[in-house]
DNA sequence: GTTTCGGTTCTTTTT
DNA sequence: GAACCGAAAC
């Protein structure tokens, strides 16, 4: 495709067209799965471009780095003619790139450090601690956090939430909200912002500078975005300012796949968008090109039920193929069996591992059939609950990255230093309020003083970290994220590793790939400034990914949305497991599991399997009788076959 | 007083 | 895995 030859009738079909050149203004697209929305959307910019926009003054918004990654390099792809590129990216990362300009105009100072979950956790954990109120009862930092972030994204006052949350229990909501305070102003004091004060802040940079607001305004004529029923009330506000009433605003997606509400996610943004925007277009995508019909119909049953929606029904263009399969099995054991011996058959066919794939609710529901797999030497890749850029290990060896970066990063100096014999959190505050709550390596004063107070067991360790940081100047290590790394992992952690963990190994790989992946990056600074909104490093970077060989993937249904493959198997499909129990109770609704298991079920191209275990092991050795889920009980068994299990 | 070690328990979903 | 708790070691 070269620039100016896009046939745009003969690449998209009508429902797309439509979209694609709808006329300026805010314009809704509703986009069911599998429909061609990313194309959609990358064509839409093409479009624009054609039409005299320059690209720059387009800005694409995603949820994901990957989805951002995906669009940013097909549209840049599709308009490679044009000198400049468009903008985009996630949320964060445009509320993160805006902030990086203007956070004194919010009384932060500009290097700002962005804390992740692990970091935000143990500031928390702090700060319970401090207040003494850190016993059996009280609330874990990853319940508080999570409460937090819910009121941050809901703008719901954290007092309410947490009379709701806790109404039943003896916790004492003022001691909930004196933790939250103390959060509040350690983050102020280290001047860090958690990833949802990156888009609290963002949007009360434009709330309180309307000077700011124009300018941005000016920039971005046209915006994009992609999933917006996953928008929360502060993304759909900053998408509002940014466009402005009557505003160049295309949002797409699809209210049937809305799975994000327990992160503050409303649905209702995209309900309400045609009266938020008087005057708006909507464009409805159902051509389905993904799926066979017979999929499509359990995915058109399962939804139809749900309240509060824009009704739709998936069409199908494939010709008709099987008909799900429902296998009743007796407990988890026999589940994976019969799903590896579906996976055998089916390599048979000539189907490969790669275009398969295991859905489930939770991470642990994946256990058993992870092990089976291990046991029978197939190949497969989880994407597991820790994230790349958050395991132990990695975060280990970037603390020095992140103290060099900013020596008032207390978080990094206290973990830096828990690495080292015979220190532990205790010493760590200790030596860091006797250096005046500042650690500025690069000064040799504060060398020789942090030095002195070095219990003699951990002199060694400190004496590589010294070495390091004295060259740092001479040899320009602030341009050489990797090399400070490298020093760092050859003079003192390759041992610590090999101490400490098992899979030493491993982990040291782990750390080989990230010197790999920091090449990059031009400053510590830089990295510093992406890695915090970054996840997994599969998902980001091409060089890593791809040449994975052919293995089974194992995935949670949340972190599958947007993908297909030929053949799904959804685990656990018992009342409890899925829908969760968990969910279902806290929100005493299951309309959103519904639409999980929705998305769940359309991510199949030609086969799907729905397995349903009658039993699981409990912890103690005994036995659980599951109820099959409701969304399989709800189905009309017409929809699928049962299957014939040994 | 602190740190370390060993055993135990629990896992929703993500930027 | 990794967080937690209690007990032993420094």
């Amino acid at each position: 495709m070269q620039g100016e030859g896009i046939q745009y009738e003969r690449e998209l079909n009508e429902e797309q067209l439509a979209a694609v050149t709808a006329p300026d203004g805010p314009v809704l697209v509703i986009a069911a799965a599998g429909t061609g929305k990313t194309r959609t959307l990358i064509y839409r910019v093409a479009w624009l471009v054609e039409r005299g926009i320059d690209p720059r003054n387009i800005l694409l918004l995603t949820f994901t780095n990957k989805a951002a990654h995906e669009m940013l390099d097909r549209a840049r792809d599709l308009v490679s003619h044009s000198v400049s590129k468009p903008w985009g990216g996630t949320f964060h990362h445009m509320a993160n790139r805006i902030l990086r300009r203007h956070a004194e105009a919010l009384g932060y100072k500009n290097d700002y450090t962005i804390l992740d979950q692990d970091d935000a956790r143990s500031l928390v954990k702090t700060c319970t601690q401090e207040l003494r109120l850190k016993d059996k009862h009280f609330p874990k930092p990853d319940v508080l956090l999570s409460l937090y972030g819910y009121a941050a994204s809901t703008e719901r006052p954290v007092e309410g939430l947490a009379a709701q949350r806790f109404e039943h229990t003896p916790i004492d909501v003022d001691d909930i909200l004196k933790v939250h305070t103390a959060y509040e102003q350690r983050k102020r004091r280290l001047n860090a912002m958690d990833f949802d004060d990156l888009l609290v802040n963002g949007l009360r940079l434009f709330q309180n500078h309307p000077d700011l607001l124009e300018q941005y305004r000016q920039r971005f004529v046209h915006t994009l975005v992609d999933e917006y029923q996953d928008t929360n009330i502060i993304q759909s506000s900053w998408v509002d300012l940014i466009a402005g009433p009557g505003g160049n605003l295309l949002v797409v997606g699809d209210d049937f796949q809305s799975i994000y509400s327990w992160r503050g996610a409303n649905f209702r943004n995209i309900l309400s968008f045609p009266e938020r925007y008087p005057g708006s277009r909507m464009y409805k995508l159902v051509t389905n090109y993904r799926s066979v019909p017979e999929i499509l119909g359990m995915a058109n049953a399962c939804i139809a039920g749900n309240p509060e929606q824009f009704q739709k029904t998936l069409k199908a263009v494939r010709e008709s193929y099987r008909k799900p399969i429902l296998a009743q099995l007796r407990d988890g054991r026999e589940q994976a069996g019969f799903i590896l011996d579906r996976v055998r058959a089916l390599c048979a066919e000539g189907y490969r591992m790669s275009e398969m794939v295991v859905l489930y609710r939770s991470h642990f529901h994946a256990l058993e059939i992870q092990l089976e797999l291990a046991q029978q030497g197939m190949p497969y890749i989880i994407t597991s609950g820790v994230r790349f850029f958050e395991q132990a290990h990695i975060k280990d060896v970037t603390t020095l990255l992140r103290l060099f970066s900013n020596p008032g990063d207390e978080l990094a100096f206290q973990r830096l230093l828990s690495l080292w014999p015979r220190i532990g959190q205790k010493t760590a505050v200790k030596i860091w309020n006797a250096l005046g709550r500042r650690c500025d390596l690069r000064k040799e004063a504060t060398r020789s003083r942090l030095g002195e107070m070095i219990p003699a067991a951990a002199r060694e360790a400190w004496n590589a970290v010294d070495l390091i940081a004295s060259d740092f100047d001479k040899h320009e290590l602030a341009n050489d994220p990797g090399e400070v790394v490298h020093r760092f992992t050859k003079t003192f952690y390759e041992v610590y590793a090999k101490e400490t963990y098992e899979n030493a190994d491993r982990r040291l790989e782990d750390i080989d790939e990230l010197i790999n992946y920091t090449s990059r990056f031009e400053t510590i600074d830089a990295f510093l400034n992406e890695v915090a909104l970054m996840t997994n490093l599969d998902a980001e970077a091409d060089p890593m990914a791809g040449d994975t060989d052919d293995a089974l993937r194992l995935s949670t249904v949340h972190q599958a949305k947007g993908l297909e493959w030929k053949v799904v198997f959804v685990l656990w499909m018992a009342d409890g497991m899925f829908p969760s129990s968990r969910s279902v109770n806290e929100t005493g609704e299951d309309a959103e599991e519904r639409r999980l298991f929705y998305v769940a079920i359309t991510r199949a191209k030609d086969e799907l399997y729905l397995c349903v275990p009658r039993m699981r092991r409990t912890r103690d050795g005994g036995m659980n009788f599951l109820t099959p889920s409701r969304f399989i009980a709800e189905l009309d068994p017409k929809l699928m076959e049962q299957a014939r299990v040994f």
